[in-house]
DNA sequence: CGTTGCCTTGAGGTGCGTCAAGTAATGTGG
DNA sequence: CCACATTACTTGACGCACCTCAAGGCAACG
């Protein structure tokens, strides 16, 4: 039996499914595989006919510029779909890499497909997905554009916790987050020189340390003021479908 | 009878649409509005049950940030299906705006849910559709975290030739572009100060020129040089659905 | 014909990048 | 279990791309 219960409460929480529906998704699931930390697992540019699941772990779409530099348009943990959006883009505009040892379930689009026809209401839900990843790059695309980097490291953590609370993966106010401070410099367009500076400054004034692949939050609400955090973009409780 | 073809064009352009298809998107728009330059159309969080066709005119998707500053998540133009994400999101993480005066076309959704129950392969597309800005999204969120303002400017540039192309709106390599410096700035996370020098610099370098609302490029290839435009985060020509 | 919005340019400041060097943590083969 | 390499973290000094502040020009318009 493969293990997606947390893509299943990632989806309910938002749109709650009754059991047909349920049951559906379930049988989505083709092979499973385990992939090592620091793997490319989907490359840029290939067509696929698949799409995966993210069972547990951590993996990121990582987009590499012309100018050799690198930016991580989006992170995934367990219970996202990372590239739903192939079922129509076919070929993805980045790569998808593994952070630390990830679970995944491989998706054959025709199975989607089939599933769609037989409940037009879960191609809704699915499209509502995908279109949230959009609504975040928009957020990230904002917030890189206008935001100070002690603003972004906030909010990027605030917004870990949140989508790990989802499914049930925070402890607490802390989280595993298996990322150098150069792969947070990807994700949020600075250096890791920058970042470090940053997690000082977060670390000194008692609001948020990162050590050990692990973010631990020390003071929330100061944390969401010094990020202005709003997480109403992340659609957390959307309208009904 | 509501003029459409920009929009036939954008979308059969990327998927060949058969008669039946062509009809019945013809027959989506419910009322058409001519729009003031510089309102706001759609407010963000505002629930809506319809989505707006842009027939003419330039729009943009404006998000206001916490601290004041504004940034512009994406840029319309004629053909475009402006707000087709609140299809599954129902309320925009941004608001709307036009440029210059715009026809739009509304759309309610529940004309969409039965042509996509009709024709699937049509939600396919429209889905398709709100992927491609993500990648959009994605490439812009890439560029301004980590290209400098010249190669943004410029890629901009490419970028609104090949979209306005696609639907015959430009002339030779120039076109009508209504925006401000300010405008143009907030596209891409910089000052209009500094969007004025980096004007004055392709103009000197007699690669491109932005006066009176129009942007003539005079050098593409120098251009698309400066940019390292590649499109294919354009999906000018995708597989097949 | 004053007001307003947009463009333009200069002078000076700063947040973050670059360069450099050293320290810790982690892994690897003998 | 130890040499050793490798990768990640940390900090300081310095530079620059871009921001801020300021002032003036020009065109559109009521």
């Amino acid at each position: 039996m493969v293990d997606i219960e947390a893509h299943l409460l990632r989806v309910s929480k938002r749109h709650p499914l009754d059991p047909a529906e349920i049951a559906a998704i379930r049988s989505l699931p083709d092979e499973v595989r385990t992939i090592p930390p620091r793997k490319t697992v989907i490359h840029e540019g290939v067509s696929t006919n698949h799409s995966t699941l993210l069972l547990s772990g951590f993996m990121c779409r990582s987009k590499s510029l012309a100018n050799g530099k690198r930016h991580m348009a989006e992170l995934h943990v367990a219970g996202d779909f990372i590239d739903l959006h192939s079922f129509t883009l076919k070929r993805l505009d980045h790569d998808i890499e593994t952070l630390n040892a990830c679970q995944m379930a491989s998706v054959p689009h025709a199975r989607l497909r089939s599933m769609f026809a037989e409940f037009p209401r879960l191609a809704r839900i699915y499209w509502f997905h995908t279109n949230l990843d959009a609504a975040n790059h928009r957020y990230w695309a904002s917030s890189i554009a206008q935001m100070p980097a002690l603003v972004r490291v906030a909010t990027l953590f605030c917004e870990m916790l949140a989508r790990l609370e989802l499914v049930s993966l925070s402890r607490g106010n802390s989280f595993d987050f298996p990322l150098t401070q150069t792969d947070l410099g990807d994700c949020l367009g600075l250096t890791p020189i920058h970042v470090n500076r940053v997690l000082k400054s977060l670390r000194e004034d008692r609001l948020a340390v990162f050590r050990n692949k692990r973010v631990e939050i020390l003071d929330l609400p100061g944390l969401r003021d010094v990020a202005q955090f709003d997480p109403s973009y992340l659609y957390l409780r959307p309208d009904p479908l």
